[in-house]
DNA sequence: ACCTGAACACCGTTCAAGT
DNA sequence: ACCTGAACACCGTTCAAGT
């Protein structure tokens, strides 16, 4: 009769985030994981391939939350774009100040994560919905990208606490949303007439995106 | 009579850069930068009192290099602050380019980094003065903020190969330069008339800031 | 004064040996 | 089948010893 297994790849996963938030990447070691779930290093790899996978993994777990969050976010907005557009601004900051070591891995430019394209597009599904609708099929990805392009640059300097010539930062993001909410609804765009083809995509490697 | 140094700071900044460049902050290691230089790995530590400090050198020497071609940018797009801003969102697009993982370092949302305050702001001056111009003083450091975050996210995603869903990037981001100069410009800005306190700052750890 | 080898405390990862 | 200790190849960093 073969002893019960004394770990679990979610349980493992877990540790991960944990430490993450804890002590950041470099808290994030395999050791580490393997004390929280009650085993030495090596067992972990009979379920994990190495630290950079089970860094993948924390990623994918993140962007999938991230992703419902969103969805809700949206859903609760009700009908008018330019609300749902607000709420998913606030919706992602929220995420982010509640787990900012995950934002950051999930966000990060320089990182070579593949996430799953399901997560991503479910992540941007909210934004493209509420984009199509205020800038016309035309312009719904660009408009998508650039709204997008604005929260998470937003969030990743307050994150790392770039803004530092004082002022009040709440303010800063209001007025960025509100901003960026009259600008995708194209009121002030010069907007150019090309069609927005979908294209095969350059499919790199890369954070989260849309 | 001494023998003369074998190596010096600004030489191991600078090869601390290129392997920044050549293998990501992994590739940045103290064995590295001390074979690149000539020397072993613990005569560094007669110049540098260890990575960090090593890294947060190699930050500013490319913060600094980004606040002089941001400046040069600036003054060769003339006096339309419009044109700028657009000539400031292309420069450090075209940095970033140029080297990305020096860039990725510079603006990473997680980084510890403490950036000196003098280059933020000679990083952040061009921007604030032109939007001084567009959005009055009021909202010159709202309207700066906005439009650096916007910048800033768009290059992160893009350099981390974040935008899968086909398009044209160039052409997502030309939209965007286009949508933040006129939001950032005041017409569909439904601008609050908090007066523009620049308070005591909040002094945090970061990135390069505004 | 600068440089070095040796050493220490950590990593991630592999693998033969245990149960 | 899962887990482990031991080992290996790396790190960053310290320090006594060399010149």
């Amino acid at each position: 009769m073969p002893t019960p297994d004394r770990t679990s790849l979610p349980e493992i996963v877990g540790a991960g985030r944990e430490l993450l938030e804890l002590g950041g990447l470099d808290g994030l070691t395999m050791q580490a994981v393997a004390a929280r779930v009650g085993v030495r290093a090596p067992s972990l790899y009979k379920r994990v391939t190495g630290r950079e996978a089970l860094i993948a993994l924390v990623a994918d777990a993140t962007l999938r939350d991230l992703a419902a969050v969103v969805q809700r976010a949206a859903d609760a907005a009700g009908a008018d774009p330019r609300d749902r557009l607000r709420a998913l601004a606030r919706a992602v900051r929220a995420f982010a100040r509640d787990r900012p070591a995950a934002f950051g891995l999930v966000f990060a430019p320089g990182s070579e994560l593949r996430l799953a394209p399901e997560r991503l597009e479910a992540a941007a599904a909210p934004v493209l919905a509420a984009t199509a609708e205020l800038a016309g099929a035309d312009h719904a990805l660009d408009a998508a990208r650039t709204f997008t392009a604005w929260a998470n640059g937003f969030i990743g300097m307050e994150l790392a606490g770039a803004f530092r010539l004082g002022g009040d930062v709440d303010r800063a993001f209001e007025f960025g949303v509100e901003a960026l909410v009259g600008a995708v609804a194209g009121s002030t765009v010069a907007g150019s007439t090309v069609a927005g083809s979908a294209g095969a995509g350059s499919a790199g490697a890369g954070s989260a995106g849309i």
